[in-house]
DNA sequence: CTTGGGACCTGGCTGC
DNA sequence: TGCAGCCAGGTCCCAA
């Protein structure tokens, strides 16, 4: 599932296809793509549009046309955005097809991405919370931000308008990492504690977009590859099998009904 | 106001 | 073998 390092590695790898490219046609197969506009008209309102940059915000990521209008993407759970994809896809949504002569296609098994075109993209990506990659996010700016909740941790951690791009899987990740419980308050954490979380929340970040991703389900990179961040994994998806720190077997619980995978040896409450 | 839980969506897997 | 039900989870929406 798309979470910041997919969505990174994916406006990464897009880049040098689709900048300074002008869309020649766009085709919406379907409408549920678009919760806010029509079909037709936003098909037409991207043709002949040039993509002037790309970047990411969060989960999202922002095509920045020269009619100054902006699409905004967001993959969600199965979304794949490929480049002239070689296997016949039963799950295409949206084409694009470019100058160059590329082919962009957007599939989605499950149907949950979206897009907006919208003359700001501050009106879809406004109200998330800091990049935790930025030189400007400091532990301090953690701490301040998770001393207002009273939520558990790992619900605080997905929480977009919290911090933004982290998901499920790497809020496990990190959490294990900093050897912290799930179900922890965050306004209840130390110091130290949002300290350590803080540093394992970049590095765990940081390290997923150098593996390019983690391939579970169905996240590929644009030109087909997988990504290897998943054999990274330490407790994400792995209910059952040993830490690799204390050789427990790992367990899986609801936070805010999302599986979460912890050891309950290592992160206690 | 905050917090928590369900809905959306589909296909693969598990267990009876 | 068949099939019901669980599981995956980002975000929105509603209820307490």
């Amino acid at each position: 599932m798309p979470e910041l390092p997919e969505v990174e590695t994916i406006k990464n790898e897009l880049l040098p296809w689709v900048v300074g490219r002008s869309l020649t046609e766009a085709t919406i197969l379907d409408a549920k793509l678009l919760p806010d506009s029509c079909v037709e008209e936003l098909e037409h309102e991207l043709t002949g549009q040039m993509i002037e940059s790309l970047e990411r915000r969060g989960k999202y990521l922002v095509f920045h046309l020269s009619s100054d209008k902006s699409l905004v993407m967001h993959l969600r759970m199965t979304g794949r955005l490929l480049v002239n994809p070689k296997e016949s896809d039963a799950h295409v949504r949206a084409t694009f097809c470019f100058s160059n002569g590329i082919q962009l296609v957007l599939s989605d098994l499950r149907r949950l991405g979206v897009m907006w075109l919208v003359e700001d993209a501050q009106a879809v990506v406004g109200k998330l919370g800091p990049e935790p990659l930025s030189e400007s996010f400091t532990p301090d700016d953690l701490a301040q931000r998770l001393s207002q909740h009273r939520i558990p941790i790992k619900a605080a951690l997905i929480d977009q308008s919290i911090i933004a791009g982290i998901g499920n899987m790497y809020a496990d990740e990190a959490l294990f990492a900093a050897r912290i419980h799930p179900l922890r308050k965050a306004d209840a954490l130390s110091v130290v504690e949002v300290q350590e979380l803080y540093h394992c929340v970049r590095g765990v970040l940081s390290s997923a977009i150098a593996r390019k991703g983690a391939s579970v389900d169905t996240y590929v990179r644009p030109e087909g590859q997988l990504g290897r961040a998943q054999l990274d994994f330490r407790v994400a998806h792995r209910r059952g099998q040993s830490c690799p720190v204390c050789g427990a077997p790992i367990e899986r619980t609801l936070v805010r009904n999302r599986g979460s995978y912890f050891c309950p040896n290592c992160q206690l409450l």
